[in-house]
RNA sequence: GGGCGAUUAGCUCAGUUGGUUAGAGCACCUGCUUUACACGCAGGGAGUCGGGGGUUCGAGUCCCUCAUCGCCCA
């Protein structure tokens, strides 16, 4: 083994050998339930970035947690065709040929995105295998694939014929650039700095006019009315008046609404049905005519007269321009305020009146609120259950249609003849209604979260009943990031209910947002995007994996910085080291190498940590259990170093020294492959490499694994606990803590021995049996161990009074009286302020009364343990004096 | 406008049924080429747990309120 971890020349051998082997793929032998996980799918032409790695992280850990527990595992990966994101990326390729999706057709553009996803389709899962994924590569799916295809056919259909999809003319959000429709999930609100315009709008009569305030004057060329409060008495008479609008021709009724804030601007709103929701909304209701003055493609129609053909933005300065020379713009004021841009390309987006597909989410919501509000479903952390509730209570009906080509078609086919639509489960020829050859498909296709959200079942081979959906649905835990709660989760839990009539998951479990060092989300535009393949190349898998996880808690952003790989890095190059010391004392061959679970272990340094282990084990077994992984990899984090290395490793090379004493070996070796399996799922790479290297150099009888992946996760065994040398350990460290930093005082070197005379008291037993540890450890060499609370103070001579007993350290002339009086009485003082609170606490009747009984307990002894130290502290101040 | 989160050591963060004198990593200071590891070892300094109020025997933890930052929804 080498002097250092190197992951390059490990990880790509060890992935090989799990997905070789097998292990990747569900025992379906076992009697156990399984564990499902279904991977939330990259998008396909995608390339992995830190929040796939996060994602990946954190669900590989549970997974092999999981599959180290026994249980029938499947982690089940796949793609997915991310419609716009895909298709942009493609229309760009194309644009730097010269050419746009037009000139080549829907069909030659759709093999050419075929073609780009046949080359790079792959690559993404290739860059997941370099994470460590253990997933079911033999079941990985693509939302393309036939069996998801016909699971969004017969959901679409189905729901057509329950009446839940509907098509509707509607304002949508449109996309000018992207030219789509788009969910409202998909507009994301920004503030802007605009202005708000003030207009004349005279009334026809000529009997003067009404001021109207819009940030958007260029689309009063679509106005069909003005709307004021009906209980505005500003506007009273007013309201059935005709305005003769301005730039046109058109005649508009002032009418009434209560939509119409009163203390918004002038409190008279212009109407622009076919350009606002709130306008549509308000025409819709007063029987407004609809007029479009804005193409699908951002700019001014025909009904825009002169503007036609102006893009929207220039129809506005030019319309500024026209009513500043009519004297119609009373005053443009500055405004800051929320505008929807497009999820994907940033555009403004402009509300637009179409046709479009729309499935009806209320009846679907219903059971999917109940499963959560039951608890048949559990949301991790718990604070995003009232955000999902708050969601799914005031849920809007879902636009489907896109105005794309690369995705699911829309399989709704129109009748030239009597345009009757047929939406059936295979592709038809003729016209269900009257028979009709004269069909043609909608051009359209559906949304991308409308096959994502089959994908708990559509993975599993629904619409088919296969032994899959049989065996794995519903799956366990849905783990991906909260931002995708609507867009994903919620849409999981009320597609896969409506198909399967059962829940798809019973816990979601959610992460946060991987951040830049700064605080910042990462993103390609601003440059700070960390690449994830560079990090392992740079640290290893296991150290980015570490690094993402350890320490975090479920759904908070997380700021990844150098320093966090780099201590990741660390502690897999310690864990290796550790295990280097273990292997060579193995290969030593000097003592027996069994360590498969010693037996009759009675030194105290062996007693300990096994105790310890056992105690690690079962905190990590509770907080996994309890989706608190951060927390379970800190404390294995601890043992495995500040316990196993820093204490119990060196105790254990005095015995390994020593010919004839009991050999520390089987405990080593078996502590530390327990302490792989506890890790295996947060460092995988590492851990399998050197369970590797211990097993070959350990007898491991006839049960024992073939891989640590596949090895099972340790369990507490209370047989093994000792809770007296716990105690006895932590008295001991503590003591020689005490003496290392009374050196350390004294500037003197740690291997310098010092003499050193131990006052015990009742502890002369372990003082006495433990001389060797304190002498090596301490750097001390003990001429006395008396059975007394007290020594008598020699000249040379200060005192360190620890809790279990009290050293008298040599240190001859290095000793001024004065300061060691002062240090003493500085300890006295402490200690005395600390008794007089523990006395306060116990003196108090209601906390004797109302305090756990062990909660007094221990107070009690923690006065004890201090009057004894104030006692003998004040006694050697006594003699000092 | 509504909701959520964060606010704990110089920095990044843990702290999950309320119960030691609040922890870690990094950074900093001192000393160590101790034969597993300098990606290391030993020791050290460093926090009125954002402010205020409340509940409680007891509050970083629960409640109210304010502030700052961030996110989500409208």
């Amino acid at each position: 083994m080498s002097r250092a971890y190197n992951p390059s020349d490990t990880e790509g051998r060890i992935y090989k050998s799990w997905e070789d082997s097998g292990y990747f793929q569900p025992n379906t032998s076992s009697d156990k339930p399984p564990f499902v996980m279904i991977m939330p799918p990259p998008n396909v032409t995608g390339e992995l970035h830190m929040g796939h790695a996060l994602t990946v992280a954190v669900e590989d850990m549970i997974v092999r947690w999981h599959r180290m527990k026994g249980e029938p595992t499947l982690y089940l990966p796949g793609t997915d065709h991310a419609g716009i994101a895909t298709q942009v990326v493609v229309e760009r390729l194309l644009a730097t040929e010269g050419l746009n999706r037009y000139q080549l057709g829907r069909e030659k553009f759709e093999a050419r995105v075929w073609e780009w996803v046949e080359t790079y389709g792959d690559r993404i899962y290739e860059q997941l295998r370099r994470l460590g994924t253990s997933c079911d590569w033999s079941r990985s799916t693509f939302t393309l694939d036939e069996t998801p295809r016909a699971a969004v056919r017969k959901t679409f259909v189905d729901l057509y014929e329950k009446g839940l999809i509907y098509r509707g003319e509607r304002i949508a959000n449109w996309c000018p650039r992207c030219s789509t429709a788009l969910s409202e999930l998909e507009v994301k609100y920004k503030e802007i700095d605009g202005n708000l315009y003030h207009i004349k709008y005279p009334f026809a009569d000529g009997s003067g006019f009404l001021v109207v305030a819009t940030t958007r004057p260029e689309t009063m060329l679509g106005d069909t009315g003005v709307a004021v409060n009906p209980g505005d008495d500003r506007f009273k008479g007013k309201i059935g008046k005709k305005i003769s609008l301005p730039l046109t021709n058109r005649v508009i009724p002032v009418i009434a609404d209560d939509a119409v804030e009163v203390e918004f601007g002038t409190g008279a709103l212009k109407v622009t049905p076919a350009h606002d929701p709130i306008d549509f909304e308000i025409g819709s209701r007063n029987e407004l005519p609809f007029i479009t003055v804005i193409n699908n493609d951002g700019k001014m129609n025909t009904e825009a007269g002169k503007f036609q053909n102006t893009d929207r933005f220039e129809c506005r300065k030019l319309i500024q321009k026209e009513l500043e020379a009519k004297e119609l713009l009373v005053e443009t004021e500055s405004f800051r305020h929320s505008v929807g841009h497009c999820d994907r390309c940033d555009e403004i987006i402009e509300p637009l009146i179409s046709k479009q597909w729309y499935v009806s989410m209320k009846s679907l919501a219903e059971p999917a609120i109940k499963a959560v509000k039951d608890e048949e479903i559990q949301i991790i952390p718990e604070r995003f259950t009232s955000v999902y509730f708050d969601w799914m209570e005031n849920i809007r009906d879902w636009p489907v249609s896109r105005q794309l080509w690369w995705g699911h078609q829309i399989p709704v086919w129109y009748c030239k003849d009597c345009s009757a639509e047929t939406v059936p489960l295979e592709d038809p020829t003729n016209c269900q209604s009257c028979g009709s050859k004269e069909i043609y498909q909608d051009q359209d296709v559906l949304d991308t979260w409308f096959s994502s959200g089959l994908w708990t079942h559509s993975t599993l081979g629904w619409p088919d009943d296969t032994e899959d959906l049989r065996s794995f649905y519903p799956g366990s835990v849905m783990e991906t990031g909260y931002d995708i709660i609507f867009f994903w989760v919620a849409r999981m839990i009320m597609l896969g209910m409506a198909n399967m009539g059962e829940i798809p998951f019973h816990t979601i479990y959610l992460h946060g947002l991987v951040l830049d060092p700064e605080g910042v989300k990462m993103s390609k535009t601003k440059g700070n995007v960390l690449n994830p393949l560079d990090l392992i190349d740079e640290y290893g898998a296991d150290a980015l994996r570490f690094a993402l996880t350890t320490g975090t808690t479920a759904g908070n952003n997380l700021r990844m910085n150098e320093q966090k790989l780099e201590s990741s890095r660390n502690f897999a190059n310690k864990l290796w080291n550790a295990s280097r010391f273990v292997i060579s004392n193995l290969n030593s061959g000097k003592k027996a190498p069994d360590f498969c679970r010693p037996q009759n272990v009675i030194h105290r340094h062996d007693q300990w940590i096994l105790s310890r282990l056992n105690q690690v084990t079962a905190d990590v077994n509770r907080l996994m259990g309890d989706f608190q992984f951060g927390e379970a990899q800190t404390q294995i984090h601890d043992f495995l170093w500040n316990e196993y290395c820093d204490w119990y490793i060196e105790l254990t090379k005095d015995r390994l020294r020593t010919e004839g004493a009991e050999s520390p070996i089987p405990t080593l070796a078996y502590v530390l492959e327990q302490t792989l399996r506890l890790l295996h799922p947060f460092l995988p790479f590492v851990t399998e490499e050197i369970w590797g290297n211990l097993c070959k150099v350990g007898e491991t009888g006839d049960e024992w694994p073939d891989s640590l992946i596949m090895a099972e996760y340790p369990e507490i065994r209370t047989s093994v606990m000792n809770d007296n040398s716990v105690t006895e350990m932590t008295k001991l460290i503590e003591f020689i803590r005490a003496i290392r930093n009374m050196k350390s005082e004294f500037n003197i070197q740690q291997r310098q021995k010092i003499t050193c005379r131990v006052a015990a008291g009742t502890e002369s037993s372990l003082m006495e049996t433990e001389s060797s540890t304190i002498e090596n450890f301490a750097g001390v060499s003990i001429s006395e161990i008396s059975d007394s609370a007290l020594l008598e103070m020699q000249t040379g001579e200060i005192s360190i009074v620890a809790n279990v007993a009290t050293a008298y350290l040599e240190l001859g002339d290095n000793v001024d009286l004065s300061a060691e009086l002062a240090r003493l009485q500085s300890e006295r003082d402490e200690i005395s302020k600390y008794i007089s609170s523990l006395n306060k606490r116990l003196s108090n009747q209601s906390f004797v009364e109302k305090a756990p009984a062990e909660v007094v307990e221990k107070e009690k002894e923690r006065l004890q343990r201090s009057q004894d130290r104030e006692t003998r502290i004040n006694e050697i101040l006594a003699t000092l004096k």
